[in-house]
RNA sequence: GGGAUCGUAGCUCAACUGGACAGAGCGACGGUUUCCUAAACCGUAGGUUCCGGGUUCGAUUCCCGGCGGUCCCA
């Protein structure tokens, strides 16, 4: 039975007038407190001028203690709880029946639109887009998890200026040979070409790239059909990267699926009242000065990010009718979400809209860029992991496992956890060592353990006495402190799940996992299974199972590939 | 100039949103393979949580004022 409803009925019954909805038991800090512990005696006594001590006393006084097998009142008032074996062993038994893993279905019926990645077409991705990728990703696979109907939108850069460089450069920089067997990396090489052209001070490139992207805009067949083999080309190559990292979408709707969209946007808005003239552009101004002014049409007549995601929202909200729409993008897009939120709130939209900000990636230190000479490509970052854990893996790959298949789950674990282990909000520097660590809190180091305790499970099953690795209450028997920490952590699985949901932080989850596999490791190297006598071996035997559920999940929400054998 | 955000061990990061003695990984030093996978495990060293106030029984966490980094707006 859940320890909160049992230690909220005793604060309850001890005071009867108070309202206790926000009491709250939580695993002890130190083991050495107990198994769990509740502080709430100590705000709920300040508030109603009692002394602490005494008001957990009176709780305990009222605590129906069945499931415990002890219960003390520690340092100012904490409430530390030790839980009895048999408690222990049936929660750790419905946990193993229960589906989904005991995540709860909170999303069921339920729909959100997750806003990552979004690339520019006609470039390749490098490694500053790992992060909106990955991160993207495994808030899509929780809430998935949680049981929401996700749409994975990629809201891709296909639309805008560049188009006029690109193809002008297209017709003029580029071989007949490349432009037969077009490729991204060719079409980086014709926009390199052609924009530095186009800074030729005659002008006349310049105006000729302005004048294929009006063609362009005004639907020119020939124009359109070459805008499109880029994109397709694009698509292409970001799928090729998004298979490598286990990505997939619902919909690529470009920026070019709301450019027709827009002049309505802007005249709702103006018919609301809500924008003003202001030196030529139209803006929306907001009562919070710290939002200052959010241009929607600019003195040229074009449109920019915030008409798009007007537009964009509009079309959401209509074809999905999302709860919700979570937008993963670095915090340079703070201001300009808060200004286009508070628009939204304006138009009187009542969908949540979530901004889920990263720290920008850098490197050595400096923005990645061109121009800084320091762009990483995602395909050689991706292809150096491979290698790296090919070396590591080679020499003692097990009987019957294919090397490459192996390397390539090693190495883009390796680098896709070393991204969600860490807060969104700090920002990163990229090392190589540090992106492709393969040891201590790294992805293969949970991609190990899983690997471990699979072929243990696997051994077990080769033997004639089989066990069940599904034993009712009283098949849980924990005997060992090591042994003991784990099952209680594995306890833990659902709520770091809706905690990694509820704060948008994938890394709440790869926190915990982590944490699980280390006393996973401690447990297995402490207390022998196989080799241990009945009934301890089927009970040790089904905590691991468990433990190979739980971190198969896990790994499974983070996106991350989980290897029987290693 | 205004705003956002971050500042924790030598380095990279945690700390379940106010709880007990601030924890991990890497690096350093020492130990553990006739034993279920040593990509592992155990131990030692390492801290004025940027500084100064405040609120609180209790602050890395909340508030105020500085300092420093990054970013956005003008």
């Amino acid at each position: 039975m859940d320890l909160t409803a049992i230690v909220k009925s005793a604060f309850e019954k001890a005071f009867p007038e108070e309202d206790f909805t926000s009491v709250r038991v939580v695993p002890a800090t130190d083991p050495k407190f107990g198994d769990y512990q509740c502080n709430d005696a100590l705000k709920f006594a300040k508030k109603m001028r009692m002394n602490p001590r005494e008001f957990a006393a009176k709780v305990v006084e009222n605590l129906d203690r069945t499931s415990f097998e002890k219960v003390e009142v520690a340092g100012p008032g904490f409430l530390n709880l030790t839980v009895s074996a048999d408690w222990l062993a049936s929660e750790l038994a419905s946990f193993a029946k229960a589906s989904h893993c005991g995540i709860p279905q909170s999303g069921s019926g339920r729909k959100v639109v997750i806003d990552y990645s979004s690339p520019n077409a006609a470039k390749q991705m490098h490694i500053g887009h790992i992060r909106s990728t990955v991160i993207g990703n495994a808030i899509d696979r929780i809430f998935r998890a949680l049981g929401y109907d996700v749409v994975a939108d990629n809201h891709l850069g296909d639309w805008g200026t560049q188009f006029g460089i690109l193809i002008k450069g297209y017709r003029e920089c580029l071989t007949d040979d490349e432009r037969a067997n077009l490729t991204v990396a060719n079409l980086e090489k014709c926009y390199v070409l052609s924009a530095a052209k186009a800074k030729e001070e005659d002008g006349v490139w310049k105006d000729a790239c302005k004048a294929e992207l009006v063609k362009l805009q005004q639907g020119d067949a020939e124009n359109l059909a070459l805008w499109k083999r880029f994109i397709d080309i694009s698509i292409a190559e970001f799928d090729r990267m998004y298979a490598k990292l286990g990505v997939k979408f619902d919909t690529y709707r470009g920026e070019s699926y709301y450019n027709s969209m827009m002049p309505a946007v802007v005249e709702r808005l103006e018919k609301a009242g809500l924008a003003e003239e202001s030196e030529g552009a139209l803006v929306v101004k907001f009562e919070d000065e710290r939002l200052g002014v959010a241009i929607v049409r600019k003195s040229d007549g074009g449109f920019n990010y915030t008409t798009s995601d007007l537009a964009c929202v509009e079309s959401r909200v209509k074809d999905y009718d999302p709860e919700r729409i979570i937008y993963v993008t670095d915090d340079r897009q703070q201001l300009h979400f808060r200004q286009f939120f508070a628009i939204c709130a304006k138009l009187g939209y009542t969908t949540r809209l979530v901004h889920v900000p990263f720290g920008l990636m850098s490197y050595q230190g400096k923005a990645i860029s061109t121009r800084e000479g320091n762009l990483i490509k995602l395909d050689d970052l991706l292809a150096e992991a491979v290698r790296r854990a090919k070396a590591i893996v080679a020499d003692r790959v097990p009987e019957g496992v294919d090397v490459d298949e192996l390397a390539e789950a090693i190495g883009y674990g390796a680098v896709k956890y070393a991204d969600l282990s860490h807060d969104p909000a700090t920002a990163i520097d990229f090392n190589w060592d540090k992106a492709l660590a393969l040891e201590g809190n790294s992805g293969p180091y949970l991609q190990y353990a899983y690997a471990r305790v699979q072929s243990l499970l696997a051994k077990a099953d080769e033997c004639p006495e089989a066990h069940d690795r599904r034993p009712t209450a009283g098949g849980f028997k924990v005997t060992e402190a090591a042994e003991k920490r784990l099952a209680l952590h594995l306890l833990e699985f659902p709520g770091a799940v809706v905690r990694a949901a509820e704060a948008y932080k994938p890394s709440v989850l790869a926190d915990y996992l982590f944490q699980t596999a280390q006393l996973y490791s401690t447990f297995y190297q402490t207390s022998p299974i196989l080799k241990s006598e009945e009934p301890v071996r089927s009970a040790r035997l089904a905590l691991c199972a468990l433990f190979g559920e739980v971190l198969g999940t896990g790994l499974h929400l983070l996106g991350i590939r989980t290897p029987n054998r290693i």
